[in-house]
RNA sequence: GUCCCGUUCGUCUAGAGGCCCAGGACACCGCCCUCUCACGGCGGUAACAGGGGUUCGAAUCCCCUACGGGACGCCA
């Protein structure tokens, strides 16, 4: 049985990028039929807010990722991390160390003078422990392999190969008694049954690192991805700077949440020359081992794009509340009939709920309306007297679509004018604006005794 | 500095030795549709980082270089 898990830390947003690996935890798990699991890694106690959890969790929720267990608080398993390392030392698989802050300050200083790779000597290793200098609290680290090639099939990655040489003796638990990230992660990771490991790419090199403690306390190791980090449109890691980077930004900007998954999924992902992907498609086609492994860059043009794809896809219900929310007008009367009578037609002209939003103000206004300046340019004296007749038209055409469409045609050819001399004069009455849906569909949502209100104030103003 | 990873149109990608003088999508530019704006349709500009190999044949395999990214913490 497949388990997967996403891990963040909670500092306070969900990132875009550890969205997108959630969301890559997701599928394979569901592609896959195993399950997909949520840890919260809030050991710096310091950063950890309740408040970032729970911005984690909203933004996962809104993504549709839920968990298929309660999550697990990383903070609350701090006894059986320090267990394990106890049980490293006890084996002889891991050793106290001695050295002070400063101390390790010193030796990383030197060592970056001298040119040589910044690594821990292991000083402790082998030394008597009747050496110990009185009131300095010693660190767990465990031992590293001296010699030997340490070689990790990542399932995204490929196969990569690190000398052990490369790797030191690292701390797994600090001299305060909590355990280390990397030390807690393999624990937990272990403990929770996780099958394979899903993560950004800045993890590849620290897998290597974990690997020893699953050695050395004799664990099967799990499969490992490392996925690609996202940047910003410059090839820099992606930050505030580059625009939204947070998922609940993303929310009220207006982005659905389907498509923002449809751009992460193909970010970094592709299937032929398939683009529009849905949740139970992605679940089908959906890969880790089709994962590119390059950086992708964020490209808010296209996310735009595909969001105006499911926006036109949306239910028309679902979107009318999300509009009338945005509006700040009630669920229920005049303007949420009005928002809802013209959804089909609005969401053809929308990219995203903002958007649509201010496409549907004007339905919620009354006579006399606020004209933008190119639709009271629009209001000509010749344009009043036209309104005028239109007005009588209108009292006497029945407020559908067809009937209406007929009677402005005809009227149009009647008075020897093209249909735009005629709808655009009467969509700056309707709406204040010069873009609208059609004018027939907008004057049978408006109906006709809003419709002619407005026509009449327009005339009169 | 050391180690690891990467590099196909501006961007996301297809491509697993001949189907590729490289396909799709976004963006951009034309045209069409048209009551506005969108949608849609048609067309266009635009890429295999560079250099060496291997091979009858390379975007695809190997090596080197350049550039980009990541990791080297008693942070996660």
């Amino acid at each position: 049985m497949v388990r997967t898990r996403f891990a963040p830390s909670p500092t306070g947003l969900l990132h875009i990028g550890g969205a997108r690996t959630a969301l890559f935890n997701y599928l394979f798990a569901r592609h896959s039929g195993g399950q997909f699991l949520l840890r919260i890694e809030d050991t710096d106690r310091a950063r950890s807010t309740e408040a970032a959890v729970r911005v984690i969790l909203e933004g996962l929720d809104w993504l549709g990722l839920r968990a298929d267990e309660e999550p697990v608080f990383q903070s609350t398993r701090e006894a059986r991390h320090r267990e394990v390392a106890e049980a490293l030392l006890a084996a002889g698989a891991a050793y106290r160390a001695y050295d002070t802050p400063e101390e390790l300050a010193a030796m990383r200083a030197q060592a970056e003078a001298e040119r040589r790779p910044i690594r821990y000597d292991g000083r402790w290793r082998d030394r008597d422990p009747g050496d110990a200098p009185a009131g300095v609290a010693p660190v767990i680290r465990l031992k590293a392999p001296r010699d030997g090639d340490t070689v990790v099939r990542d399932l995204v990655q490929g196969e990569v190969r690190v000398a052990d040489a490369e790797l030191d003796d690292m701390i797994i638990l600090r001299s305060d008694g909590t355990p280390t990230y990397l030390h807690a992660v393999v624990v937990d990771d272990h403990d929770m049954g996780i099958t394979h490991v899903i993560r950004g790419d800045d993890h590849l090199t620290n897998t290597f690192r974990q690997l020893m403690v699953y050695r050395a306390m004799g664990w099967e190791t799990p499969a490992f991805a490392h996925v690609p980090l996202i940047h910003g449109a410059d090839g820099a890691k992606l930050s505030k700077r580059h625009g939204a980077v947070s998922v609940l930004e993303f929310r009220e900007q207006g982005y659905l949440p389907e498509a923002l998954c449809n751009y992460l999924l193909r970010l970094g992902w592709g299937h032929g020359d398939v683009e529009v992907i849905g949740r139970d498609e992605a679940i089908v086609l959906f890969d880790i081992e089709d994962v590119g492994r390059a950086a992708a860059r964020m490209d808010y043009a296209k996310l735009t794009h595909i969001n105006g794809v499911w926006l036109r896809a949306a239910d028309d219900d679902r979107l009318t509340a999300e509009v009338l929310r945005r509006l700040g007008l009630p669920e229920a009367g005049t303007a949420a009939a009005r928002v809802r009578v013209l959804m089909p037609a609005l969401k053809e002209r929308a990219k995203t709920l903002v958007e649509l939003a201010e496409s549907a103000a004007f339905l919620a206004r009354s006579a006399p309306l606020p004209f933008e300046p190119k639709a009271a340019a629009l209001l000509t004296e010749d344009a009043k007297s036209l309104l005028h007749e239109l007005a009588a038209l209108l009292a006497g055409t029945p407020f559908e679509k067809e009937a209406l469409d007929g009677a402005l045609r005809g009227f149009a050819e009647r008075t020897g004018r093209k249909l735009g001399q005629v709808a655009q004069p009467l969509r700056a009455a309707l709406t204040g604006s010069t873009v609208s849906p059609p004018i027939d569909a907008t004057l049978t949502a408006l109906g006709r005794e809003e419709s002619l209100a407005r026509i009449n104030a327009a005339v009169a103003g």
